[in-house]
DNA sequence: TTAATATGTGAGCGAGTTTTCAATTGATTC
DNA sequence: GAATCAATTGAAAACTCGCTCACATATTAA
């Protein structure tokens, strides 16, 4: 009759193994921030931000101008920098110079270009 | 009259600052590229599946019950990772049994781990 | 005070992502 | 053959992201 296609959670093949592989996994609230660290990775605007302020301080209008994009923009991607604390600034008069407040962002970002050209060597 | 609140470009401070940092930007192909590595980490279900392959294969639907997630939609997942060749797979029988093929990836989720991990600790 | 400038913010839109749903394929079993 | 099962797929729904636009705030200059 009306059965359902069992697009149900589905049957386990290996139960020792999905045990076994669960017990292996980090906790869900690890991954989740690993996804969020990786994420904010994810975009090449974020990435030219954040290679720039690991070198040197610069206020908005200078980032919006390097990445070809407009004052608000770049403002509300620092904004999603400033929450996830990588980055801070310091106001100057009507000016924000922001810089890179988190060494691990950068060397993850550091390994990511390590591990791009190696895998580009190949 | 009606000149518009100038949300145009906008008036760059330090001319010299941005081409410095312009000509310390990687190119912005190898961006792109290393935007896309880590948006493949960027989502803590992938995370699970690259953690757990890289340590031995599984099955669709083991993948799907250690995930809490359905066939299909883990099936997706691996669409993604096997399209970006993250991931290769065997077939026995009507089953396809998934493992990690990029050694980089695995390295790259290593260190984020570690990142964070210290990172906690501070 | 008025104007100009640098930055910040909320709403909303279009694009992209991830899941769900329904159906299909290919292998195995009866 | 028909039934069952693992996996895959295509389309749509649900959700997320990054941008633009319009406006707000704050500082400085006229």
């Amino acid at each position: 009759m009306n059965t359902k296609t069992q697009q149900q959670p589905g049957q386990i093949i290996d139960l020792v193994k999905v045990q076994q592989a669960r017990r292996a996994l980090p906790e869900q609230k690890t991954l989740n921030g690993l996804a969020e660290t990786f994420k904010v990775l994810s975009n090449p605007n974020r990435l030219k931000i954040i290679h720039t302020l690991a070198q040197q301080e610069m206020c908005v209008s200078d980032l919006a101008a390097l990445l070809d994009s407009t004052d608000s923009a770049v403002s509300h991607q620092l904004r999603v920098l400033r929450t996830m604390r990588l980055v801070s600034y310091r106001k100057e008069g009507k000016m924000a110079f922001y810089s890179l407040d988190d060494q691990h962002v950068r060397q993850l970002y550091d390994a990511g270009l390590n591990h791009l050209t190696e895998a580009s060597q190949e």
